[in-house]
RNA sequence: GCCGACGUAGCUCAAUUGGCAGAGCAGCUGUUUUGUAAACAGCAGGUUGCGGGUUCGAGUCCCAUCGUCGGCUCCA
């Protein structure tokens, strides 16, 4: 199985990643993981799907068939069009054009009801063996064809299709006719440099997207209204969780008091389950002299990511942006004894990493973030049991949150520190933790970090979107180069292995995350505000407030509407804000000393006493449920 | 950083071919004291992102800049 690298600054849109056919009958390609400049391949695949599933290898018939019906609109639009790639890709396709001017949104509606017309003529796709010599003649005037038939195998097939006036090299298959394309729409223009390659021209390319019928296009669409809907960056607004301000920065959070709270929480419960798990906690400064990035290799390989240093009494100083060499030196305080090994340093560590600016995307790629992060010290024989302990409380964590999720093997970067040796040896001890584990991984090839090989863990959220989040680094070379060891049996000096590993990710990312992941409708324990109590008129609000106090006293997170709003109006804001329960009380409540109790989620609960209401809610909130009463089972 | 689009009140949006910058919601004040998703009225709110230019006159046209959005590249 062939992987593509994910290409896009949006993490979940990680899942853009497609799947080939085997290559058989190719020598030189089989198995090869695709590497960016191997969009030849793309267009020599032209149909990207999972092997085994008929339906997704018809859809991505179809859509690579949609991509050519698109093109040949562009044509008929655009004579002098040059033509780059045209895949299908996970729920739609793309075709990349050298225009002679900016496409705008005027022009994807004239290329769309073109496209239906042609669509409606059932053109026909022909199919043409053709030699190297003829291809390279028939796409002479068109560059970057040219190129792709130059990086052609020698032995591969060369073959072209046709549809009404449209010819284009291409390996298919297609559909027999236009007319079998279905239902189909465009979506959006972006720039994006040929073959990937920012050094390259920046064609224009349009994204669309098909489906076998109106009904699964109109399925489809609907999800990604739901996915705006979602956006984090909306309800971060709308439910005043953050903002980012101009004049602090782009790419700087400003967590408000309520997307906060649900950054301490998550933050609090996290600290506990590593506690209860043998790590330790420790703190590091935000900036460190520029000796310890010499020696990390940081200066080396991640200096473009790195802030300019400021320069303190003649030595200059750089915002950290990663903790482990702070982690190390507290390791390397004293001398260690192999009695101590595990050491696990558990940190909420902030680092500022410059990201260019077209990148930045709310909470989910920002310039300043706060890690999850840990450093396992330990002997090389232990690293196997440490990163299938990290696996397991990577499940467990997953699990609190009702995250699917996905493994990836991140492997040697071009830009890395160590030898072939020990890159072999960390890579093995993560395939062989996860085996161990009974996981399946997918490759993303040369994704590692520069010091180690990573185990990446994609969360999959409630709308099936890939989130990068956890990752486990075996790291062999940042002991070598801080000469990190202990003491073992024999008396003698030894190397630590290190690993490195965030659970979460980050608490931008991952708070970004889970709002989506949630709707903004958080579970109760992690709700920032867990019930509004709605008194009636104004007589109720003593009554409120003493309901209030003791709900605090039992631990909750409780408003008062004291607003002149109708109780209605009271109701709906609280419904908007998607506080978990609401708790009307008006005369009847008053004189019972009762609230009645309205879920965000479901029907009235009806009146209840205070202590009725709190053995609903704490079970939830101690067992982390999603449920916010018996009624609904489902609510995520 | 690159390609493209977009920046008007706290938010969502209006404003003919260049001709006095408006509405709803939110906010404040008053009236209403209300039974499960928006009571009524009034007031206030803006150097149209920032800086230049063209013009008698610029939200509108031009240039530059900052930011946002969709992608590309890169990443927790």
């Amino acid at each position: 199985m062939r992987v593509e690298p994910r290409r896009s600054n949006v993490p979940w849109r990680g899942c853009r990643s497609i799947f080939l056919l085997p290559t058989s009958g190719r020598p030189g390609t089989g198995g090869r993981t695709m590497d960016h400049a191997d969009n030849s391949d793309l267009e020599a695949m032209d149909i990207a799907v999972e092997p085994t599933d008929a339906v997704a290898y018809e859809l991505a018939r179809l859509r690579h068939s949609c991509a050519h019906l698109m093109a040949e609109a562009v044509q008929d639009l655009f004579p002098d069009a040059k033509f780059g790639i045209g895949p299908a890709i996970e729920h739609g396709f793309y075709y990349d054009f050298d225009l002679p001017r900016p496409l705008a949104p005027d022009d994807l509606e004239a290329i769309e009801s073109s496209m239906r017309s042609n669509q409606a003529r059932r053109e026909p796709f022909s199919r043409q063996v053709v030699s190297r010599d003829e291809a390279l003649r028939i796409f002479a005037e068109n560059p970057y064809k040219v190129e792709l038939i130059r990086d052609l195998p020698a032995d591969e097939i060369i073959t072209t299709y046709r549809q009404g006036e449209f010819l284009d090299l291409c390996r298919g298959p297609h559909v027999d006719t236009t007319g079998d394309i279905g239902p189909f729409k465009l979506l959006s223009i972006a720039g994006a440099y040929w073959r990937g390659d920012e050094k390259r021209p920046m064609l224009q390319r349009i994204y669309g997207t098909a489906w076998r019928s109106q009904d699964e296009l109109d399925a489809h669409l609907e999800r990604l209204q739901e996915a705006q809907r979602r956006d984090h960056r909306r309800l971060g607004r709308e439910l005043d969780l953050f903002s980012v301000s101009e004049e602090i920065g782009p790419g700087l959070i400003l967590w408000h008091p309520k997307g906060a709270m649900v950054r301490y929480l998550v933050e609090q419960f996290e600290q506990q389950e590593q506690l209860a798990r043998g790590y330790d906690l420790v703190n590091t400064p935000h900036i460190a002299s520029e000796k310890i990035y010499q020696i990390s290799g940081h200066l080396e390989t991640f200096r473009e990511n790195m802030y300019a240093p400021m320069s303190i009494e003649e030595v200059d100083y750089y915002l950290k942006p990663m903790n482990c060499p702070g982690h190390i030196m507290i390791y390397k305080s004293r001398v260690h004894s192999y009695r101590d090994l595990p050491i696990r340093f558990a940190e909420l560590g902030t680092v500022y990493r410059y990201e260019r600016s077209g990148t930045l995307h709310g909470m989910l790629r920002v310039r300043g973030f706060t890690q999850d992060d840990a450093h396992i010290f330990c002997t090389v024989d232990q690293v196997v049991d440490e990163v299938r302990s990290v696996i397991d409380f990577a499940i467990h964590m997953a699990g609190v949150f009702g995250y699917e999720f996905q493994a990836y093997l991140a492997t040697r970067p071009t830009k890395a520190i160590g030898s072939d040796e020990v890159w072999e040896r960390a890579t093995t001890d993560l395939i062989r933790a996860m085996q161990e584990r009974g996981w399946s991984y997918k490759i993303d090839e040369g994704e590692g970090t520069f010091y180690g090989p990573k185990i990446d863990i994609k969360w999959v959220d409630a709308l099936g979107r890939e989130w990068t989040g956890p990752t486990i680094q075996v790291d062999f070379n940042l002991p070598e180069r801080f000469d990190v060891n202990y003491i073992a049996e024999d008396g003698e000096r030894h190397r630590v292995a290190m690993i490195h590993r965030t659970l979460l990710g980050s608490m931008e990312r991952f708070v970004g995350g889970l709002i989506e992941h949630y709707a903004g409708a958080f579970p109760v324990w992690l709700a920032p505000v867990q019930a509004v109590i709605i008194p009636i008129t104004d007589g109720q609000i003593e009554a409120a407030e003493d309901v209030k106090r003791q709900l605090e006293r039992a631990g909750l997170r409780v408003e008062v509407d004291t607003s002149r709003d109708r109780m209605q109006a009271k109701i709906r804001n609280a419904q908007l804000q998607k506080v978990p329960y609401m708790l009307v009380i008006g005369k009847r409540e008053e004189v019972a000393r009762a609230v009645a109790v309205r879920p965000r989620s479901g029907p009235d609960l009806g009146a209840m006493s205070i202590d009725d209401f709190l053995a609903i809610v704490q079970p939830r909130i101690a067992s982390h449920s999603l449920t916010l009463s018996d009624l609904d089972g489902t609510e995520a």
